[in-house]
RNA sequence: GGGCGGAUAGCUCAGCGGUAGAGCGUCGCCCUUACAAGGCGAGGGUCACAGGUUCGAAACCUGUUCCGCCCA
């Protein structure tokens, strides 16, 4: 295999072009209408033929072909079916823009059958575009199967259950009040009409009460309404106008006489004036009324929302200037009382924003109560679930409020409604309709001709049988009986009710059964501010131009700002990871470009990954059983062992539908762990003379690799599968795309690897701390000496040397016992190991203390913060063992860290270590062979190097102690046993402390009323403090820590040595043996909780400590 | 008006009783031949506010304030 060495930086374009017509013509997207394989079927929510593809989509085609892919390469029968929508309104409006634009004529210019053809024109050019974004994307769609809701299977299958649903009497046509948009002119379904809460008035019109002077004041957000209102209304238990019901008003302006009724119903008396005018023919809270108490129903708006012939003098106006109109001639009248503001909630138009206006009209309605309950027992009992879950609430709520649906609509572009009429004036059945799957040739009353109703219905009507219609229902065929149900609904949240609780409905009463196993609805992406994307705005992304990159000119305003010299190509592998990643279940995504910039960048570090693993193959090839008896070293079997993991978490995560996490698990592994660790440590096998060892690496190397590819497939399909074409491997299909899914290999997982690892990443890494803080450029050798009271690691540190020395950048290393440092070392202190290095003239000393005193300041943090908890015998007696245990354990590891790096922290105190200094590192026992040391500049120390200033006088810790103690109140009694052993173990642990360390445990004992202890510690502490040629760290008193809110000197504990990047390692390569340890290593920060939430004992002891000056004075005595 | 989410690092978000995390951005040192679209290291938090439950709360309960969305 000599292939050529691949180009330095990942150019998707070209790859990404050329893949897609191979897999097409492989046909290796199509499904079998029948396999032994288990099927997985997902039905693409058809788009829009409206345009182009926007994020919302992309994200659709990402997460579904994500999940196709998966499924094919495990073994199953996959079917994802393509297709648009004829998307009634919506079309037909941008074809009628654009036939204004283009030739500046009306559809009615060019009539019915002209302006059809139209659109049909519209719909073959953008279909086509939206197919190939499709592709661009690289969704593996079966185009075979590709269908559109207006072609003549959907057509038939949509005469067939409006014919059917007739038959069953669930589809009735009747005049009804329905929601109206004067602009599209159409009916529209109640889902259609978006409500806004908007700033309006409450007007207060006099109505006279007929043959009296009272008047009847009504409050009414629609003045110019009152010329249909057909009555008022009153609270019928209302004192002020109980008299008034059955009398009547005259209706001002047009001095109709209309009754006064009393409606508990309608009216709230707590309202405005609790006096309602009805207009049952303009509001449906007033439709209901006028049913109630059968008023007639005056209907005063045209089809433009003009007012009408019944409005006398107001006709031919717009219902906005009839408004003011109206009020003006009430004024006029003296009926006019005042306008109040007030909020009130309007509904527009979803397609044009009009406000919608209510109309009474003959409409077709589907009886929906006996569809849903269905429904809703289909998801109660579990046949079909929501993801995430919070949507099963949301469809219940909506399923079982559903009214009635009107699915006639007023427009031209959709499936004309299968129902004529028979037009014949004298005909006994005029007007009646005969609903039928095909065009009656005659009325069958009278013979004449028949005309069909000019309505189409709802768009969402065909859409609620795509599950089904487009496996060919109402044929039987295989499709049909392999695919349905389908498997998973993947669709937006926007349109649970328009759409997938409608396909609940039909699925069920027609397939009888349901038509998805799972529905999981996903995010709405929004700009990366987390506004929905608007080309008002200007913030709309199209997610070719991220793909394929565009010139400046093409880009929206907000994205010319961003990309001066225009959008680069980040290519549908990038674009997708990023979608897939940030899609957090339940959340909307803010899509951010610099995301999608990091994520090509993530596509380019898995290229430049492979291209390392080609380049150091010499002539390997892997046959089926590459690894197999392999004498693996410990760096192949640990990455083995991660891969092995990353193989299973891959899986549970997509299983559970947890795209980012399946793809932050890739992102991790390939990165932190691939590269940043074994790549690294692999250099030393293949470029080595060990052919066995090089052998194994490249195995190793070329295995995973293999399997990490596979594992990104479904996410980025384009590169993986370029890369995988060049692995030298013994394949088990000609693409990856059909190769066969990863799953975790028995006994690859390797406890005992990660185990042995884990000290080795930890050694590495602190050396790296300290070459890091000290800005020692990479190429410094430096010499480490590691000790470590752990005979086991000591051994294994020993052992893999040679995978220490070139990731650390030494050029000597020495492990042993604990024992006497090297002189003007800096130190890096674990719970398992002490590392140092020695630095005397590499770097400036000063900073080294700075940073031993920061570190030290962390561990008395977290220290006071676990010894707090502990001294608490509520704590002790209730919590769990193993977490006082924990804690114990970790108070000790804290105060041996804190002791080791107080005692180097005075090794390199300036003042100190002239005696040592002087010492021969031999006679000293310092374990540095003198050759590693050599190397380096023995320079003495910068005479710019400070010293520090004396401290204030001497703290006489007794005196103190004496003051203390009279302050402390002794609780009465023994103490509880529990606690007691909690004591013994902590003076156990507690051994070794510094000065410091001593005082505040003897704070801690005294809080505790364990005078002894406490005098005992207190006395020491003052002993070693004496002692010290140094002056003891400051110390920072633990009252201080408790008092203080925050903002300490070392407010932020976590170490985070870690570096982000490395937490993959850290939670997995440490995890194991050393997961304590290595997480020991993390510090942590007092819990203001804690503090907070002290017990009254604690906070006697605290007030106690408060009051001691000399933590205080010492501490900011030796402060500076 | 009813319901459902959300408020955690500069930004986008995980975590949902036991040591505050990630990505991006920021800062420092490095062009170390897989990768500068890179490597190594560092800094960065009153977990919205107020009560409560608990030995222990970012997490559980109650209330408040904001911000989304849905329904009427």
């Amino acid at each position: 295999m000599s292939e050529q060495e691949p180009s330095k930086s990942y150019d998707p374009t070209e790859v990404e072009r050329r893949w897609y017509p191979i897999w097409m013509e492989r046909q290796y997207f199509r499904a079998e209408p029948s396999s032994a394989r288990p099927p997985f079927c997902i039905v693409l929510p058809p788009p829009n033929v409206t345009g182009s593809l926007h994020l919302g989509h992309a994200l659709t085609a990402t997460i579904q072909d994500l999940l196709c892919r998966w499924k094919r390469m495990s073994g199953y029968n996959v079917l994802w079916l393509p297709g648009t929508d004829h998307a009634g309104i919506a079309t037909q409006m941008v074809v009628e823009r654009e036939l204004k634009k283009t030739e500046g004529k009306t559809r009615h210019d060019l009539g019915r059958q002209a302006f059809l053809q139209k659109v049909w024109e519209w719909k073959e050019k953008y279909g086509a575009r939206i197919g190939e974004q499709h592709k661009v994307l690289g969704a593996s769609l079966d185009w075979s199967r590709e269908r559109f809701t207006m072609d003549e299977a959907s057509s038939a299958a949509v005469r067939e259950v409006f014919v059917r649903l007739h038959e069953e009497g669930l589809i009735y046509r009747d005049q009804k009040l329905i929601n109206w948009c004067p602009s599209c002119r159409t009916a529209l379904s109640d889902l259609e009409v978006e409500h806004e809460e908007k700033d309006g008035s409450l007007w207060h019109i006099h109505y006279p009460v007929t043959g009296s002077d009272r008047k009847l004041t009504v409050a009414t957000t629609r003045p110019e309404t009152m010329l249909g209102d057909t009555a008022v209304a009153v609270h019928p238990e209302d004192e002020r106008y109980k008299d008034l019901i059955g009398r009547t008003v005259t209706l001002p302006l047009v001095n109709r006489e209309i009754p006064i009724i009393g409606d508990a119903e309608l009216v709230n008396p707590e309202f405005g004036t609790g006096v309602v005018k009805v207009t049952p023919a303009h509001d449906f809270n007033d439709y209901q009324t006028g049913l109630r108490h059968k008023l007639p129903m005056i209907n005063i708006f045209d089809d433009a929302a003009r007012l009408n012939e019944h409005a006398g003098r107001f006709a031919g106006l717009d219902r906005f200037e009839a408004r003011r109109q109206v009020i003006e001639a009430l004024k006029e009248q003296g009926l006019f009382e005042k306008e109040e503001p007030h909020k009130l909630s309007i509904g527009g138009c979803q397609r044009c924003g009009t406000v919608v206006e209510p109309r009474l009209s003959p409409q077709w309605f589907v009886k929906i109560d006996p569809l849903a309950k269905p429904a809703i027992e289909a998801v109660e009992s579990g046949k079909t679930r929501f993801i995430p879950e919070t949507w099963t609430n949301v469809y219940f709520h909506w399923m079982r409020n559903i009214h009635d649906w009107c699915i006639s609509r007023q427009l031209w572009w959709g499936h004309q409604i299968p129902a004529w009429y028979c037009r014949n004036p004298d005909c006994a059945r005029k007007d009646q309709p005969i609903v039928a799957r095909e065009a009656p040739a005659a009325c069958p009353h009278c013979g004449k001709g028949l005309e069909q109703d000019e309505d189409v219905l709802d768009t969402w009507f065909s859409s609620a049988l795509w599950p089904f219609s487009t496996l060919g229902w109402p044929r039987d065929t295989p499709e049909l009986r392999t695919f349905y149900p389908t498997s998973v609904m993947e669709t937006g949240h926007d349109i649970i009710f328009f759409w997938v609780a409608r396909m609940m409905m039909m699925g069920l009463h027609f397939m009888k059964d349901v038509p998805f196993r799972t529905v999981y609805l996903h995010a709405m992406v929004r700009d990366e501010k987390g506004e929905k994307m608007s080309k008002v705005k200007g913030n709309v992304i199209d997610p070719l131009d991220v793909v394929r990159g565009a010139p400046k000119e093409s880009l929206p305003p907000a994205l010319k700002n961003k990309f001066p010299q225009g959008m680069p190509a980040f290519g549908a592998d990038a674009l997708r990871f990023t979608l897939a990643a940030l899609t957090q279940q339940g959340r909307d995504i803010k899509l951010s470009l610099d995301r999608v910039a990091g994520y090509k960048a993530f596509v380019n570090k898995l290229w430049n990954a492979s291209r390392f693993v080609l380049m150091n193959l010499g002539d390997f090839r892997a046959d089926g059983t590459f690894i197999k008896g392999r004498p693996l070293s410990l760096a192949d079997r640990w990455i083995l062992s991660r891969l092995n993991r990353v193989i299973s978490s891959t899986q549970e995560a997509l299983e559970g539908f947890c795209f980012s996490d399946a793809a932050n698990g890739l992102y991790q592994f390939l990165w932190y762990e691939l590269c940043d660790w074994y790549i690294e440590l692999s250099k030393q096998a293949l470029y080595g003379d060990d052919a066995e060892a090089k052998t194994a690496a490249r195995a190793t190397l070329v295995f995973t690799l293999d399997h990490v590819l596979r594992l990104l497939h479904p996410f980025m399909p384009f590169v993986t599968e370029e890369l995988w074409q060049k692995l030298p491997i013994d394949r088990d299909a000609d693409s990856i795309m059909i190769a066969q899914w990863p799953v975790p290999v028995r006994g690859l997982t390797d406890d005992a690897a990660e185990a042995e690892m884990a000290p080795v990443i930890a050694a590495i890494e602190g050396i790296r701390t300290i070459r890091g803080e000290s800005n020692l450029p990479p190429q410094a050798r430096v010499s480490a000496v590691i000790q470590s009271a752990d005979p086991a690691l000591c051994e294994t540190l020993r052992r893999w040397e040679h995978y220490l020395r070139p990731l650390a950048g030494l050029k000597g290393l020495t492990v042993g016992e604990p024992g006497p440092k090297p002189p003007q070392a800096a130190a890096h202190i674990t719970a398992s190991m002490e590392i140092y290095v020695p630095l005397a003239g590499l770097i400036d000393l000063d900073e080294e203390r700075k940073r031993l005193q920061k570190e030290i300041a962390r561990a008395e943090q977290e220290l006071a913060s676990i010894s707090r908890r502990l001294e608490s015998p509520a704590f002790v007696a209730k919590a769990p063992s193993e977490v006082v245990e924990k804690d114990r354990a970790r108070v000790a590891e804290l105060g041996a860290k804190k002791a080791k790096l107080e005692e180097n922290l005075k090794r390199i105190a300036p003042e100190a270590p002239m005696s040592q200094q002087s010492n021969d590192p031999q006679q000293s026992g310092t374990p540095t062979p003198k050759d590693e040391i050599d190397g380096l500049v023995m320079a003495p120390e910068k005479a710019s190097v400070k010293v520090a200033p004396p401290a204030d006088g001497p703290v006489n810790l007794g005196e103190e102690l004496a003051e203390d103690l009279a302050q402390v109140k002794v609780p009465p009694g023994g103490m509880d046993p529990q606690v007691r052993d909690a004591l013994d173990k902590l003076r156990e642990g507690t051994r070794d402390l510094s000065p410091k360390d001593r005082y505040d445990l003897g704070v801690a004992y005294m809080s505790m009323g364990l005078v002894d202890d406490a005098v005992r510690e207190i006395a020491a502490a003052k002993e070693d403090e004496a002692g010290a040629s140094a002056p003891p760290k400051p110390a920072r008193s633990t009252a201080k820590k408790v008092g203080a809110k925050k903002k300490g000197p070392a407010k932020k504990a976590a170490p985070k040595k870690t570096s982000a990047k490395k937490a993959g390692t850290k939670k997995t390569g440490a995890k194991r043996s050393a997961s304590s340890k290595a997480k020991a290593s993390k510090g942590s920060r007092a819990k203001k909780g804690g503090a907070q939430k002290a017990s009254g004992a604690r906070a006697a002891a605290r007030r106690t400590t408060k009051s001691t000056k000399p933590a205080k004075k010492a501490s900011r005595g030796r402060r500076k």
